[in-house]
DNA sequence: AGCACGCCGACT
DNA sequence: GTCGGCGTGCTC
């Protein structure tokens, strides 16, 4: 009797056995319905067998097996358990989670598929008499006679002719009639490059052409400007023409519509399929069907798209692979770019990492040869120069409402220009503190240990952390005493204060409080586009990726933040953001400028920014990162634990380290209170493990995981970050 | 994760 | 006496 192990999706690391007497090996994949406890569950077949790993008793019967829903590839089986094993986390809950929604609930699928299909009258269709088919059967007859006419028929036609036509063509299929031809563009019909290549492009291009049916990892290092889309499209294409499937990641959903677009109009013939969170369920069961029969030929997404099945999967690309929104921070902490750097090794083809500002990790693989390195420094564009970076010492200079006089010179140069300006602060919201002058009680949130934001368009305060939001007090609930003080800038006071000193400029504020719907990106884009705008201010959200033809000067608030930060990471974080801020500037014909507020002009990070030297600055932090046993040079893993006492947490923690045997080239830290100690209401703390071998790493991560497992939780929440980003 | 079983406090 | 609190343990 055939006994099926199935992964669920449950926090348990197994597989359940069932009774499934009409399972066969190609079911392996396979969705399939199992009882489970009081309930009914959707899982996923892994192995097939005679024997059981429980006692027979205990087996119940699958109820059925879902062949409607095509199986998941042995490829991606394997991918799911490599990330099992590596994160450390139970297959069921890896596989579920990389699997659409619509899938794992009960409900039928969409049945007809919205590709286009090319039906095709075969010799046997043809020797088929039209007088054979019954006139009253008329559907079928017109049918028959316009593909005995015409020679094929596409599903759309079908579909045009009669509402029962497309079951007939299946009829046909089945019978050998017609066969069914995915339309598959003309690649021919490309729109060739528009651009001039650079000799640093062909050189790129060439270098990966000569090695386009071989795993390699590609660091694509080039300044912002230098045309790494253009490479990205030039690979693309060539893959394109050996009939393959090409997998894009981008770090997160605003940018999907600029690279959607790029590559829509590059390969007007080509099936492109776009997978972000935003998609509805259905839409994205779709979009991973036509994925899964290899009928898109380009799938674009944000992380979970790395776990798109892909039968004929010929390149990988990751755009703006530094940015941290690859790695997922809660549930299956994987990072995309990681999985997709696997993926590509397993499918033996090559993976493009992109970035002007490469992290740290990438970096050191492309300058110890682990990585192929290709470095464009020169600007695609004709004429374009690099921004002139200018800093000015807030030390030595009066603010007003956090605007230096130089900046403020400099916003009313470029508004007599009739050029547009950007003002870059990293913080949303009026004021990122409010406090009473008289007690010093400042609002605080109840559920985080942190400040509340002080949001003067709602009128209210709010958690940036959980998302806490409650009434502007009118006086201090501690003393009373009426003089409450909004301290420090976010974006929206920033926008005030620019629309005090530019009354006649034409303001656009761009947070993620304004930029929620999703309309609103496109909205502001366009704006920006049209000139409708003369100063943007602005978060991170203005930094990634978008291209301002107009912009010719950025001015940058409150940077220093994260120049003496505990996070180990936050200034190379610090550095490509400022180094893509000063992207945006002066990308067209007119040469930019961008003026940076600062305590410390004198810090290395100030000084290489100033002369575009990534590299410089990268050196520099990799000598610390060496110094101080830091990633490149290590490899780390984080257990979380939370809990409503911090004593608690501490407690299990201390117990983790006590099951700990000592090992060799493992080194393990105190446990200590996490950066945020108490977020939503909990209490959190964190242990951190660290060795200078990967393998010596993930050997003690699977043998403590097990023993981690066994201990009592006790109102103990734990989780295991590998490679984590955050702390 | 759900869900049931189970053993202790304050309630119609 | 019971209703319900959440601690513990199991799910093929």
């Amino acid at each position: 009797m055939a006994i099926i192990r199935v992964a669920l999706d449950v926090p348990i690391d197994s597989l359940f056995d069932y009774i499934a007497p009409d399972a066969t090996p190609p079911d392996v994949g396979s969705f399939v319905r199992v009882p489970f406890g009081k309930k009914f569950m959707i899982g996923i077949i892994m192995t097939i067998s005679d024997d059981a790993h429980v006692p027979h008793d205990k087996l119940k019967q699958a109820e059925d097996i879902l062949r409607n829903i095509p199986p998941i590839p042995p490829t991606l089986i394997e991918l799911f358990e490599f990330c099992s094993r590596y994160y450390h986390y139970p297959i069921g809950m890896v596989i579920m989670n990389g699997v659409p929604t619509r899938l794992r609930s009960i409900k039928p699928l969409p049945q007809r598929s919205i590709t286009p299909f090319l039906f095709r009258l075969t010799e046997t269709g043809h020797a088929i008499a039209l007088s054979s088919i019954p006139g009253r059967n008329k559907t079928k007859h017109h049918l028959l006679a316009h593909l005995k006419e015409v020679g094929n028929i596409t599903s759309k036609e079908a579909k045009q002719l009669s509402p029962r036509a497309p079951k007939l063509l299946q009829e046909f299929l089945v019978q050998g009639w017609i066969e069914k031809i995915l339309m598959e563009p003309e690649f021919t019909l490309n729109a060739p490059p528009i651009l001039q290549l650079t000799t640093e492009q062909i050189t790129a291009i060439n270098a990966i052409q000569a090695e386009i049916g071989l795993f390699n990892t590609w660091l694509l290092h080039g300044i912002t400007g230098s045309g790494k889309t253009e490479v990205y499209l030039q690979v693309t294409s060539m893959l394109l023409k050996q009939k393959r499937q090409i997998l894009i990641l981008v770090p997160e959903i605003n940018l999907t519509p600029q690279l959607e677009a790029i590559f829509r109009s590059r390969f007007p013939a080509t099936r492109l399929i776009s997978l972000h969170s935003k998609l509805n369920p259905t839409e994205r069961i779709n979009g991973w069907l036509q994925a899964q029969r290899g009928e898109a030929s380009i799938v674009l997404g944000t992380r979970l798209t790395i776990f798109t099945p892909l039968p004929r999967l010929g390149l990988i690309i990751v755009d703006e692979e530094h940015d941290h929104s690859f790695k997922q921070q809660d549930g299956l902490r994987y990072s995309a770019r990681d999985v997709a750097i696997f993926r590509a090794k397993q499918a033996n083809i090559p993976i493009l990492l992109g970035s002007a500002t490469p992290s740290l990790e990438s970096y050191y693989n492309a300058i110890t040869g682990r990585y192929r390195w290709i470095h464009l420094r020169t600007r695609a564009v004709k004429n374009a120069t690099l921004p002139v970076i200018r800093y000015v010492n807030t030390r030595s200079v009066q603010l007003k409402e956090g605007l230096s006089e130089p900046l403020l010179v400099a916003l009313e140069k470029t508004l007599t220009q009739k050029q547009q300006s950007m003002v870059f602060i990293n913080r949303r919201g009026y004021a990122p503190v409010l406090l009473c002058k008289s007690c010093t009680w400042l609002a605080t949130c109840s559920r985080c240990s942190s400040r509340l934001v002080v949001h003067l368009t709602q009128k209210n305060l709010r958690c940036h952390y959980c998302g806490h939001t409650e009434q502007l007090p009118q006086a201090c609930p501690q003393c009373g005493d009426q003089d409450l003080m909004p301290f420090g800038h976010g974006t929206q006071r920033i926008e005030a204060a620019l629309a005090k000193f530019f009354p006649h400029a034409r303001i656009l504020r761009v947070d993620r409080d304004n930029t929620r719907r999703k309309e609103a990106w496109q909205f502001i884009l366009s704006a920006i586009h049209e000139q409708q705008v003369d100063i943007l201010v602005g978060t991170q959200l203005l930094a990634k990726g978008h291209d301002f033809p107009n912009l010719s000067l950025v001015g940058v608030l409150n940077a220093d933040t994260s120049l003496y930060s505990i996070d180990f990471r936050a200034e190379e974080r610090l550095f490509a953001q400022l180094i893509q801020v000063a992207g945006r500037a002066g990308r067209a014909e007119t040469a930019g400028e961008v003026l940076i507020q600062t305590e410390f002009p004198d810090h290395p990070l100030y000084n290489a920014l100033k002369h575009h030297n990534y590299d410089a600055y990268a050196q520099i932090l990799l000598k610390e990162r060496e110094i101080t046993h830091f990633p490149p040079y290590t490899y780390q893993a984080l257990l979380n634990a939370e809990a409503p006492q911090i004593a608690t947490a501490l407690n299990f923690l201390t117990m983790a380290i006590a099951l700990i045997e000592p090992t060799e080239q493992i080194e393990i830290f105190d446990p200590v209170p996490a950066q945020m100690a108490r977020l939503k209401g909990l209490e959190r703390a964190h242990l951190l493990v660290q060795s200078c071998s990967r393998k010596k790493l993930q050997l003690f991560l699977s043998d403590w995981y097990i023993k981690l497992s066994k201990i009592p939780h006790r109102k103990v929440r734990w989780t295991l970050d590998v490679d984590p980003l955050e702390f």
